[in-house]
DNA sequence: TCTGGGGTCCTAGGACCC
DNA sequence: TCTGGGGTCCTAGGACCC
């Protein structure tokens, strides 16, 4: 426990809807909210506008729209936060090399280890504090100036209390907690603020009349782990006295890779479902190779239309990346799952990630010549009814989501939001979608309907713009990309 | 129009080995 | 020889986080 507020935690406030109202003028003052548009989507993030009327993540976006009907109804634009999370996040490390992002969105740094560690130990605690802040005052407004957002920052002396300290911040705030006054900041709180206590916990803790911290730190260790288990219990306990031994941690390896998707309609044909399987497989093994990694463990995940969620994963003796090794997996996987009632998700995760350079080659050859040969045997099985789903969709049969895929197939495009939405003729802008206009430049989809699509012609930095409206086929307007928010260094 | 997507960590049981 | 205990790996599921 160190006796300076060193480690900062920094969260910018609801961070997708403020991405695209600094990005989109006239949305500024707003009510945004980012999310699927789908019939199955959910809130991602809500601006505090929108807040107001009740709205807020993981919110089934039908139940938004009722409560906050004049929103602007955004899809996420990935590209776009990761360019201005990767702005921020080079910000944080200006103050030291040890930081630790969490997400898009939030991260810890420890300013002890950086270039102003020095100088905090050097003037005592008085003198530390107050550099601290400014620091963290510095970095918000660096933050506010350069990508025009506002975050929230905290600053204590563990992770733990950082990130209770920037949650009393927000929006727009800083809280220092000083080493010392941990108990007293967190005795009255709910149990739900302890990170790993969500509902589940909450509610064996309630059954015990444990609804406090303050009471949680009052039960002994030994009760806490016979009622949550050995790890949670122990770990819970020191949270609740204030005691929080983690260190910050730069850069660490992602453990496994996996994409799913949630579709429109629950698929019931075994066929559809396979080749949906196929397509996730493909993707997948494209994000692991971006990564340099390769993996043993496959696992498939199939949530039901019952909404019954199961895995099942099968492990390799060596790594592999070859996509038909682990597009054949995943299928033999799905052989073992009962698929009647229908599939409302699938999902193919690669685990036991290793880099690919590290392995024993020749274990890993003859591992994946004995897979492989299962893999051909399989998708030689699979061939006829390959063919004859090709032939349908050359013959115009539009497959549902893959018709999408083609037309705005970016790795995190809308399309990412809306895996199953039926293939219809023409083309389909969402709301929130970046285009650009021969004639009138670049602008974003603000709606569509009966042929028509709105454009707002507006840039990032500039007053809001005009409105125009095309036919949907208008040869002129083309999807594009995202602008650019983040300011040149020293500039303006 | 109920309930996204991408992760992490933990537990528990069985297999297998010593 | 009716009988153990520990360690590790694999699989499945669940809680939790943003």
């Amino acid at each position: 426990m160190r006796d300076l507020p060193s480690i900062l935690h920094l969260d910018m406030d609801a961070f997708f809807a403020s991405v695209e109202q600094a990005s989109k003028p006239s949305l500024r003052g707003k009510a945004v909210v980012v999310g699927g548009l789908g019939g199955r989507g959910v809130v991602a993030t809500a601006s505090y506008e929108a807040r107001v009327f009740g709205v807020h993540s993981a919110m089934p976006m039908a139940q938004a729209r009722r409560r906050c009907p004049n929103a602007a109804f955004l899809v996420p634009r990935f590209e776009l936060y990761r360019q201005v999370s990767d702005f921020v996040m080079g910000l944080l490390r200006e103050l030291s090399p040890l930081v630790e992002p969490l997400s898009l969105d939030e991260a810890f740094v420890d300013l002890e280890a950086g270039p102003y560690g020095e100088l905090l130990r050097e003037g005592g605690p008085v003198a530390g504090a107050a550099l601290v802040r400014a620091l963290a005052e510095d970095l918000r407004s660096d933050i506010l100036t350069e990508v025009g957002l506002t975050a929230s920052v905290g600053l204590s002396g563990t992770k733990f209390l950082a990130k209770i300290a920037s949650e009393q911040a927000k929006p727009d705030g800083l809280v220092l907690i000083e080493p010392g006054r941990e108990r007293e900041i967190l005795d009255p709180l709910p149990v739900r603020a302890l990170p790993g206590v969500g509902p589940a916990t909450a509610e064996t803790l309630r059954r015990f009349g444990i609804t406090r911290v303050s009471q949680v730190a009052a039960t002994s260790e030994d009760e806490l782990v016979r009622l949550l288990g050995r790890a949670h219990g122990a770990g819970v306990h020191a949270l609740a006295l204030g005691v929080d031994e983690r260190a910050v941690v730069a850069e660490r390896d992602a453990k496994s890779v996996s994409v799913e998707d949630t579709f429109e309609v629950d698929l019931a044909d075994r066929e559809r479902i396979r080749g949906e399987l196929d397509r996730l497989s493909e993707r997948c093994v494209r994000r692991l190779r971006a990564a340099g990694r390769s993996g043993r463990t496959v696992v498939i995940k199939v949530r039901r239309f019952d909404f019954s969620t199961l895995t099942r994963s099968e492990t390799l003796p060596a790594p592999t990346d070859d996509p038909l090794v682990i597009a054949a997996m995943a299928r033999r996987l799905l052989e073992q799952v009962e698929l009647t009632g229908g599939v409302r998700l699938l999902g193919v995760g690669v685990s036991g990630l290793a880099d690919f350079t590290q392995e024993d080659l020749f274990a890993q050859a003859q591992a994946l010549r004995e897979a492989e040969e299962e893999a051909f045997a399989e998708l030689a099985a699979e061939a006829e009814g390959e063919a004859e789903a090709a032939l349908a969709e050359d013959a115009g049969v539009a497959v549902d989501g893959q018709a999408e895929e083609a037309a705005y197939g970016g790795p995190d495009g809308p399309r990412a939001f809306h895996p199953g939405s039926s293939g219809t003729p023409g083309r389909r802008w969402w709301p929130g979608q970046d285009v650009r206009h021969a004639e009138h430049g670049a602008g974003w989809v603000q709606g569509s309907g009966v042929g028509r699509v709105t454009v707002r012609f507006e840039l990032p930095w500039a007053e809001p713009g005009r409105v125009r409206t095309f036919s949907v086929d208008d040869p002129a307007l083309e999807p594009a990309d995202p602008p650019t928010i983040a300011r040149a260094r020293g500039g303006a």
